[in-house]
DNA sequence: AAAAAACGATAAGCTATGCTGATCGACGGA
DNA sequence: TCCGTCGATCAGCATAGCTTATCGTTTTTT
């Protein structure tokens, strides 16, 4: 059972046809046939049905698909597992809202940059479901997301708490004031944000509609708009001190329920944990601080 | 990485040298060095240190090496999970403790030998201990044991509950009257029996000691010399009613803290579940019934 | 209805991977 | 000191596996 007698077979079965992966694996259809038929005399029975328009999986080929994809997940984990010394070294892909790479996150990115040169950082950003999706496919290797998931094959652990709190204009007495009679129009930092929902939710628990969405780039277009009574926000206590001093803008604090939100970092379970990332994980913990 | 490439530097690692690894894969030793200088130069790291008097592995080879048995292990549960279309066949090997085979299981073995004439099934027995060690070895597919278990690879259901219970000879009103004064001789089915030491972890919590102990292979022997008045045993209850009955021998209830005894199938949690195993299992639940 | 395109099977030839056997230097124990 | 065992190395060779080319079938296009 050759390693690469597998790649062909998972690439036949994904593709459909022998001559569409060998097109993909760069060879030629008889090779593709001759390397299916080895599998299929060493198993001992077919793993495709022929048919006019390429090939389908039999039962005995849908047995072995999982494991021919586990197989070489295995030794892509083996082989950076034995090249992995200890030192963080080469890339590293990880996921992150975008929320939290930009107000809470990015400081960090530099001080690891700094720190482990050697490591080629780099963060996509998405919502909670796409990057959750994205560490299970191996796409990332590890996200940071809103928690909890709970799913059975990713490891998950607590990063950060935050406490969300609603911004509206100044002279605003209570949130049910500031949107003006059961009409709010919001401000948010970007359409997939996570604090959208939850700040819909929030809304919606009052019997507040939500006809207008208005996004920015900038937190501080952010406050310039919730300032000049545009709409109300909601966002992490933490960022906005300054500006609340300043008078600008009127803080409105949410029950418990509302306004807590757990960040926590997600990896697969099975996985090799890159040193890179280890070493990610502990500069995040050791020079983040915070509630 | 060739698995052919892995499964030698298995054998290096695990035999410490290469000329011992070549003639375990009657091989020659040339072959051995080349085929580990490939894994080396493929993975740009040594994964031996070689010194005079063979090799030893190197940090990286001790990280590959775990994958490297995953690997083998993968694959061949690839070829059993591909082979097996559903029908009970090929060699099935199931571990129980010698009294459970013995009293419990043996009545199903022939049933289910008839009813899957395509399967070679062979049960070998054991301690629980040496069971759960075969059993995380690979060297069974499963095994009834004593439970719980609770291990985290292992996957545990329970089968039976038996009831235990002392025999001793007729006249003698409690087991420490059985005992005469503080000194127990037992008469045990075989030395490694777990029974034994549930019986001896009965007489000690009752401050009695065990001189003696007496093996037989049949039931019928121990029964002759319980009602002799040679020493006391213990068994399930399920098996004595006829003797009792016939008035041969005394029976005396234990508390069932003491007398209950679980008996749980245990098999490898991320093993693939072979039909043979999975049309015994459903036959002994099926077919057993029992207390 | 005919032609073209796409599919997989098959055979022949060639390349290169991997196995073999022999030899070498290094080290340790008798 | 000699001999046995270790791993490294090299040349020769066999074969597994890749390529090219062709065929039959089926589907789509003209």
């Amino acid at each position: 059972m050759d390693t690469n007698d597998l790649k062909v077979f998972e690439t036949v079965a994904r593709t459909g046809g022998m001559n569409r992966a060998a097109a993909e694996l760069h060879t030629v259809q008889s090779n593709v046939t001759a390397r299916i038929r080895a599998l299929e005399t060493e198993l001992g029975c077919p793993l495709f049905a022929r048919h006019s328009r390429g090939v389908a999986l039999t039962a005995a080929g849908e047995r072995l698909l999982p494991y021919a994809r586990r197989v070489a997940w295995l030794l892509a984990d083996a082989v950076r597992a034995t090249r992995d010394d200890g030192t963080p070294r080469g890339p590293l892909t990880i996921g992150a809202l975008e929320t939290t790479a930009a107000l809470r996150l990015s400081p960090l990115f530099a001080g690891y940059a700094t720190a482990f040169p050697e490591v080629d950082l780099a963060v996509r950003p998405g919502t909670t479901e796409e990057l959750v999706t994205a560490v299970l496919n191996r796409t990332l290797e590890g996200a940071f997301v809103c928690g909890p998931v709970a799913h059975q094959s990713l490891i998950e652990q607590v990063m950060f708490h935050e406490e969300l709190t609603i911004l509206a204009a100044l002279g605003l007495p209570s949130i049910e004031a500031a949107t003006q009679g059961g009409i709010a129009r919001i401000v948010v930092l970007r359409a997939g944000c996570s604090y959208r929902q939850r700040l819909e939710m929030v809304l919606a628990n009052r019997g507040i509609a939500v006809p207008r969405v208005m996004e920015f780039g900038t937190l501080e277009a952010i406050f310039g708009c919730v300032a000049a009574g545009l709409g109300i926000t909601l966002l992490p206590r933490a960022l906005i001190g300054p500006v609340w001093r300043a008078g600008r803008v009127s803080l409105h604090a949410l029950p418990p329920s509302e306004a807590m939100v757990t960040t926590v970092f997600i990896h697969r379970r099975e996985a090799h944990l890159s040193s890179a990332l280890r070493a990610f994980l502990e500069h995040v913990q050791a020079g983040a601080g915070y509630s």
